[in-house]
DNA sequence: TTTGAGATTGGAAACGTTTTCCTGACTAGA
DNA sequence: TCTAGTCAGGAAAACGTTTCCAATCTCAAA
């Protein structure tokens, strides 16, 4: 009767709140956020009268309400491509396994390449308010970045982002692992080797054709550019990709795909025309997803550590997050690549067997 | 000098608030909530103002406080078994279109199919006070659901929940699907038909499999114990699963599987041991991911719409979760199933290649 | 016995909204 | 011109925390 005005439209009754457990505990809130947080120093006897009294009621505190006073949600934003390209939702789980064990928790979205969506997302994610949000792909309009930058609000960028200084990148050095496979290639005596690259406005595109392309000028190989065959990332893209080298009057011996998928549909139109992998043309993907070995033949593929890449993320955003983390002041992180060979590739028709024995030395990837 | 105390802990400045706005548009912060909310009516001379001053602070409502005052957070969760089993992220990303279509945001989250993260994973999400949770998977404490249901919150089920009043469950048809398949593959002239099951602890994956027990006493045909094998709706487990039945003096014709990913190892398997598919042996998936139909060959399977399933599931949340929704009543959701033909299946060595033709009616699956 | 430092604890402000209640102005009918 | 009725807009109360500041208490040293 005559109590506090309550708001009506509330949709459940609410959850026990940190005064029922006050007054529970015949305590102050303050005691009570303090034997919680475990901040300061609350009297043994007390905190345990606290704790009682939290089972009792079944108290969970609001993060809401916590991330309102304290400004900081404890959310961190991870933007990717595409969820359904297997390579994304493996760094989603190591990512979120990370953040979840240091205490964070994750807001993921995808953006199937457009930049319209990306933008919304991004928005989306800044209204929950994200502590720092990491953007792996691209088609984030520079000015929206640039805002977020002058803010001090933590960003993270795979490959590059807008030319801003204090964006954090995660770099990765697609050249060894490339080189790897061209080398590997070359060893067995390909020649001709087509390169079906990504969508070229994904500077990730782009650096691992121009990867591709100094690997081979390394070698004094020729790549004509009907060799150049532009993919989407996807396997339709990479049975389109097939069709058009299948068209060529001379079909390259190798061809290096940007990615996995790629590969997976490269391997597919060439089932579909009747070439045999590897005996008529070698095959190699990039990302080595978990589905690569699977495949018929397994994927001989350049592999792109998840783990690392996850842990480097989520290090970086806790260095622009937490004002006195050790790497605060650390712009850069770099991921390595390298070659897993498998059954995709061997040397092609009419040249030397004694040549396929080649092994390039097995290399774990590195992040520092 | 001497302004209200501020917190100096926060990390960074805050955003402008409605409170800015107010003093920029020469109104009280309620007509600046009004005009956000489009609620009740404002003079548009004092929109225009609110709006223009909302351009010009770029005032971004903060969804913490509306949440803490108005109850509703607007986060839908959606907790599925494992996010690197490709029908996961399809089925993840129409869910995500969907709510965010419809208003909402969505925290995901993985269980790896254990069942102590699967609790955590939920309590983390009643922490972020989601308005209703969507379980996709197995393992929750019955004990947890209990609580949440009497407290009238929102909970959707796929296949069946803990006996509980009031729960919604999606329910999803497997018999049709699974009766087809196993129809086609006796049509073909099979007999001998082995099925490989996901983890048994999993209703899901007990329904698939009493639908294929069912399916083939239908035909009178049996399934001897040693042509019922546990996987784990992975590929490594098909690639278990296919050894096992390797072993067996006479191997099984068709192997019906309980998912597309238990199918591809079990090609997998065959394909190491150099049996051909489909000529020595057919093979049927269920889901019918993106990815079937890329495999070698294209892969026979049972299609279960994410699309549809992620209707039911984003409709049946929004049911429990506002009050006056037009389904507030209904309980249950239904999902059909149906054979999609492809060329993992064939008929055996030395049955009539007349039988090959038939063709199960293609009808499209719907939910009610 | 007094004093002072240090350890605990409680009171209350602040975070940024939504929403209720109420006031004041305006409209229209008499 | 007056009065009743509408209606727009403002003041202020919540929502559930964290944290500053002040007050109290304990205990040892003088």
């Amino acid at each position: 009767m005559g109590g506090p005005r309550k708001n009506p439209n509330r949709l459940r009754q609410a959850n026990a709140s940190i005064r029922d457990v006050a007054k529970r505990a015949g305590v102050s809130i303050a005691t009570v956020s303090r034997a919680v947080n475990g901040i300061s120093t609350v009297a043994p006897e007390l905190a345990e009268r606290v704790w009682s009294a939290i089972k009792e009621v079944g108290y969970v505190p609001n993060t809401q309400a916590r991330a309102l006073v304290s400004g900081r949600s404890r959310l961190l934003g991870l933007v990717v491509s595409e969820i359904t390209n297997p390579f994304f939702p493996e760094l989603v789980q190591e990512f979120e396994n990370l953040a979840v064990e240091q205490g964070y928790e994750v807001f993921i979205g995808s953006t199937n390449y457009e930049a319209a969506r990306t933008e919304a997302l991004v928005r989306r994610m800044l209204q929950r308010s994200v502590d720092g949000v990491a953007i792996m792909t691209f088609g984030i309009e520079e000015e929206l970045i640039q805002r977020l930058v002058e803010r001090a609000f933590p960003v993270v960028f795979v490959d590059a982002g807008p030319d801003l200084p204090n964006i954090r990148v995660l770099k990765i050095n697609y050249g060894e692992g490339i080189r790897e496979a061209v080398q590997h290639l070359a060893a067995l005596g390909h020649r001709r080797i087509a390169f079906v690259s990504g969508p070229l406005r994904m500077r990730s595109a782009t650096a691992r054709r121009d990867a591709f392309l100094a690997a081979m000028a390394e070698l004094g190989l020729q790549v004509p550019p009907e060799h150049q065959v532009e993919g989407t990332h996807t396997m339709e893209g990479g049975i389109r990709a097939s069709e058009s080298l299948l068209a060529l009057g001379e079909l390259p011996t190798g061809i290096v795909c940007s990615n996995d998928m790629t590969a997976i549909g490269v391997l597919h139109g060439l089932y579909r025309s009747k070439s045999a992998v590897p005996q008529d043309v070698s095959v190699v993907g990039f990302d080595d997803i978990h589905l690569a070995q699977f495949m018929l033949p397994p994927l001989t593929t350049v592999q792109m550590s998840c783990k690392h890449l996850a842990a480097a993320a989520v290090q970086a955003l806790r260095a622009g997050i937490e004002p006195d983390h050790p790497q605060a002041q650390q712009r850069e992180w770099h991921i390595s690549t390298q070659l897993v060979v498998r059954q995709s590739t061997a040397f092609p028709r009419g040249s030397l067997p004694a040549l396929a024995r080649t092994k390039p030395a097995s290399r774990r990837g590195a992040s520092k």
